[in-house]
DNA sequence: TCTGGGGTCCTAGGACCC
DNA sequence: TCTGGGGTCCTAGGACCC
């Protein structure tokens, strides 16, 4: 929370994804694109170009109502080490702005530039001067949005899309928001907008019609929280928090969903294996253990269901991962139905490893450095090279921690060395 | 319209303890 | 012997964001 007025820049890349790919392959500028996958897949539009969404196209939405609605598009596949590249690329060029930046998502970051007016000028030059920097040193285009807090900063950066500058000026944020729409309010989606529609609340302004018991009463602390966001406040949210403050994950998982639909138990094990190994390996680069694993599973038609166990010791070892989605996997089945997506997720992170018995840290630690080294090997061969028995047999024959992990390698004697 | 993958936060109920 | 209240942990589901 601030005592004082603060300066806030959003900055919010233009249809970062497209434009990314348009960088690698200029045939692509001014068509209509669609970015996540091929025609006739399983999957949903991560971005549109501005051509393809004067169709209707945008992201979140099914490719296969893309083709449809506009079915000259050209579709692409994502490559997400693009676009962290070109993200870090953004957040070098903005921390020479000013010390307190975050990245709220790969292309938005919010920026405090309270105090910098020596340094870059008022807001509107320094958004101008912030603006000009990324389009020189990266080719792609942003919007920003001024405000005196977060919340203002991205309502802001929304309006003025694409490629503008808006800056909600201190002071006059009811007015501001008074026309808006509800779902201009950062956190209304769907749901609320159509409960609140219930209500006769479209617009930002018309809060201002009910007062704040009344809207606790309908919508619990989110209606409380809502009638503040209605006048620009956001005080102890998020929105308000301090801009740059790192916040640890809290939780870690990896899904897939089948390209078709699934009952084969050898097929869903192995797949349950790979993803139990790319969250171990993920907890393992984060030096994070974990208490909580959950399983999640969806059928054909697409009831979702998510079971979680809680474990007497934090892990990070793909076996034991395994072990516990194994379980909970067949003790939830519906017996020979058929499966559209599985889900591993890791949680309630360990903050101190140490509290662990010296005795069991001992051969926690061999088993680490074992695994540290299959993934060190993974690096090397490629990710199918090394799996771990268990997971080739289906089975758990090797379950003590005297004797880690039992390699084996599709290669011949690559991996010697 | 036939619905990805990676996250966060909130709610609500039950278990358990004091 | 009909039954309080608070706190914490755990689980499941859902809204929402990019």
């Amino acid at each position: 929370m601030s005592a004082f007025p603060r300066t806030i820049f959003h900055v919010d890349m233009d249809a970062f994804f497209v434009s990314v790919e348009e960088l690698f392959d200029s045939s692509l500028k001014g068509k209509a694109v669609v970015v996540g996958g091929q025609r006739g897949e399983r999957g949903v539009v991560a971005a549109a170009s501005y051509e393809a969404r004067k169709f209707g196209v945008h992201s979140a939405m099914p490719l296969r109502t893309a083709e449809k609605l506009c079915p000259h598009a050209i579709f692409v596949n994502g490559h997400r080490e693009r676009y962290i590249e070109y993200s870090q690329a953004v957040h070098r060029i903005l921390t020479s702005f000013s010390p307190a930046v975050e990245m709220a998502s790969i292309d938005e970051a919010y920026i405090d530039m309270t105090g910098t007016e020596r340094l870059h000028g008022p807001p509107l030059r320094a958004a101008d001067a912030l603006h000009g920097r990324i389009k020189s040193e990266t080719k792609l285009n942003c919007s920003i949005g001024i405000g005196g807090s977060r919340l203002m900063a991205k309502i802001s950066s929304a309006k003025a899309k694409p490629h503008g500058l808006l800056w909600a000026i201190a002071g006059h944020e009811k007015t501001f928001l008074a026309p808006l729409d509800v779902r201009d309010i950062p956190g209304v989606g769907k749901v609320t907008e159509k409960n609140l529609q219930n209500f006769g609340i479209r617009y930002i302004g018309d809060f201002s019609r009910y007062d704040e018991a009344f809207l606790e009463e309908h919508f619990g602390k989110w209606g409380l929280a809502l009638a503040g966001k209605s006048r620009g406040e956001d005080a102890g949210g998020w929105f308000d928090s301090e801009v740059g403050a790192d916040s640890e994950p809290k939780s870690i998982s990896h899904e897939h969903t089948y390209n078709q639909d699934t009952a084969d138990v050898a097929k869903i094990e192995a797949t349950l294996m790979r993803l139990s190994e790319m969250v171990g390996r993920r907890l393992r680069e984060a030096d994070l253990s974990a208490r909580t694993i959950q399983l999640k599973l969806r059928y054909k038609d697409f009831t979702t269901i998510t079971r979680a166990q809680t474990l007497p010791a934090a892990t990070q070892l793909d076996t034991e991962i395994f072990e516990q989605i194994r379980r909970l996997f067949h003790k939830n089945w519906r017996k020979f139905s058929e499966v559209r997506l599985l889900g591993v997720q890791a949680a309630a992170f360990d903050e101190d490893n140490a509290q662990a018995d010296l005795l069991d840290q001992g051969r926690r630690q061999r088993w680490r450095n074992a695994m540290l080294a299959v993934d060190r090997m993974r690096d090397k061969f490629g990710e199918s090279s090394v799996s771990l028995a268990a997971g080739i047999k289906g089975g758990f024959r090797e379950r003590t921690h005297e004797n880690p992990v039992e390699l084996r390698s599709t290669f011949g004697d690559k991996d010697k060395k």
